[in-house]
RNA sequence: GACCCCAUCGUCUAGUGGCCUAGGACAACAGCCUUUCACGCUGUAGACACGGGUUCGACUCCCGUUGGGGUCGCCA
């Protein structure tokens, strides 16, 4: 059997991090097994649903590199079928039309609320006739679930799980406007999509009881479902807007990393021995269903971090240039010109071993794209007192008497004239550091001496020598 | 409240009855390296929720308790 999985977003929002996360699953199990990975946008409910958010999920879908086969399905464009198939459940005896108001569901509920019992549907127009309909109130269609008996879901995180039927009341298939629900809808769906295996939230499983009754109902067989467990903010809630349950995008935007998000989603519930590092390709080659975890996991911002500094580190130079760039314009106020950019590109090797988000590597390459003169910090300020502004006027002509200018050959002239002056060599780096930089920290001081050439270099030197 | 799910260091996890004096990673702490900050390296601290079984032997299997979570819409 070749494999489909879907993912199947509600359009209300942004891709958040626990969608992106059943995507990536999705995504993952069927790129594992050669099949087949659908997109289904389930924007029955109008009101909510938005242009923005749509266009959201998919740039979140992009950002990641989930790509989906075939176009994706909306919907709202099968309403009619999806009715159509509740009539023929109707016509079966399947389902039935509930005349109840909303005002009598609430009175039901509150009942049973206070009787203790679970807050279910009564059934009460199961088994009335038509004809008793009272005039006026536009009929709901009801699925006429067993009432006996167990229903049993094989799933593939959570195992065997089953409920009695008596626990599961007459879902609404059809609003009294007609509109399917989204109980209605996702069974159709899937069945016609072709989907094989079910991969969401744990959230649904519940719903998974009565999708199966169902799928057997209208005569198909039902996926195989495998429910991940949620991923939980700090305090073991199920993340919502309270913890900053935010969307892909927002980590995009805080500087991280899209293999960054990737891999940590993938390793939140699912684990392959003791790596940790996990790229796409071997993601897809290691992933399948029986290594998914079946309790939460908690959102861990500095593990986040972490393995975005590692993702830093190993990225191509030009690349993270480029992805800083409209961050250094940002702060510079305009956007930095072509020898600026030459500067933090040269001297990404070693600025990138210091970031953990492109805003912090953008931050510790800002030094390389400021014009002379430079504005000192009070670090830099205190570092280049009287003393030490006299001693980078002495270094200067050492910083000229070699070729070419390289870091090491600018360490040895540095180092030959400490020892010269009977200095500690920091006596003479870190003056060097705060006249190059501007501030107390920054990579290694010969390299960014080199990065910066000798014109800049000396130049920077003399603007606050005596 | 009812139903369902879950339970190993602070966090993510490895562990599928003996390889466990429970391993790794992040975070923490100490140190080394060193011109600063990082990186790297070394080390320290830190967990099988509890109680019963089953077994020659339980982190691993069963039951209960406790704790946490999810679901109970004419939302999806």
């Amino acid at each position: 059997m070749s494999v489909v999985t879907r993912f199947a977003p509600s359009p209300t929002g942004f891709l958040h991090i626990g969608g992106a996360r059943t995507a990536l699953f999705n995504w993952l199990f069927a790129r594992h097994h050669g099949g087949k990975f659908l997109l289904r946008i389930e924007d029955t409910d109008r009101k909510r649903s938005t242009q923005e958010a749509i266009d959201a999920i998919f740039e979140g879908m992009r950002w990641l590199d989930l790509d989906w086969d075939e176009e994706p399905l909306f919907q709202s464009t099968r309403a009619q079928h999806h009715a159509g198939c509740a009539r023929k459940l109707l016509d079966q005896g399947k389902a039935y039309y509930c005349y109840c108001t909303p005002e009598e569901l609430a009175e039901m509920r509150e009942k049973a609320r206070a009787e203790g019992g679970r807050m279910l549907y009564d059934g009460r127009w199961r088994d009335r006739s038509p004809s008793e309909a009272p005039d006026g109130i536009p009929p709901v269609v009801r699925f006429k679930a067993p009432q006996e008996g167990e229903t049993i879901i094989s799933d593939s995180v959570q195992g065997d799980v089953r409920v009695a039927n008596d626990q599961l009341d007459d879902m609404v298939l059809l609003r009294a406007d007609g509109t399917p629900t989204y109980m209605l809808s996702v069974v159709v769906d899937d069945h016609d999509m072709g989907i094989t295996h079910v991969i969401r939230g744990d959230d649904h499983l519940t719903n998974a009881f009565r999708q199966t009754q169902l799928f057997l109902s209208l005569g198909w067989s039902p996926p195989v479902f495998g429910h991940i467990p949620l991923i939980h903010g700090a305090d073991g809630a199920k993340l919502s807007k309270r913890h900053g349950a935010l969307g892909v995008e927002a980590y995009r935007d805080m500087g991280f990393l899209p293999e960054t998000v990737f891999n940590y989603l993938l390793r939140l519930g699912w684990g392959h021995g003791d790596d940790e590092i996990i790229d796409r390709q071997q993601a897809v080659e290691w992933f399948d269903l029986p290594g998914v975890g079946r309790s939460p996991a908690r959102f861990d911002m500095d593990r986040l971090t972490s393995l975005n500094a590692h993702y830093i580190r190993t990225a191509d130079d030009r690349r993270l240039a480029d992805a800083i760039t409209p961050l250094l314009a940002e702060r510079l106020g305009s956007p930095p010109d072509a020898d600026a950019m030459s500067r933090v590109a040269a001297g990404m090797p070693e600025l990138k071993e210091r970031g953990k988000t492109l805003g912090q590597l953008a931050d510790s390459a800002l030094f390389y794209a400021f014009k002379r003169p430079l504005e000192l910090d009070n670090k830099a300020t205190k570092i280049l007192n009287d003393q030490a502004r006299a001693i980078l006027g002495r270094l200067v002509p050492a910083l000229t008497t070699f070729d070419p200018w390289t870091a090491e050959n600018i360490e040895t002239a540095v180092r030959d004239f400490a020892e010269a002056e009977g200095l500690k060599l920091g006596d003479v780096a870190q003056p060097l550091r705060a006249a190059f930089t501007g501030t107390n920290v920054s990579p290694g001081i010969f390299e960014v001496a080199a990065v910066l050439g000798r014109d800049e270099a000396l130049g920077r030197i003399e603007d606050i020598a005596d």
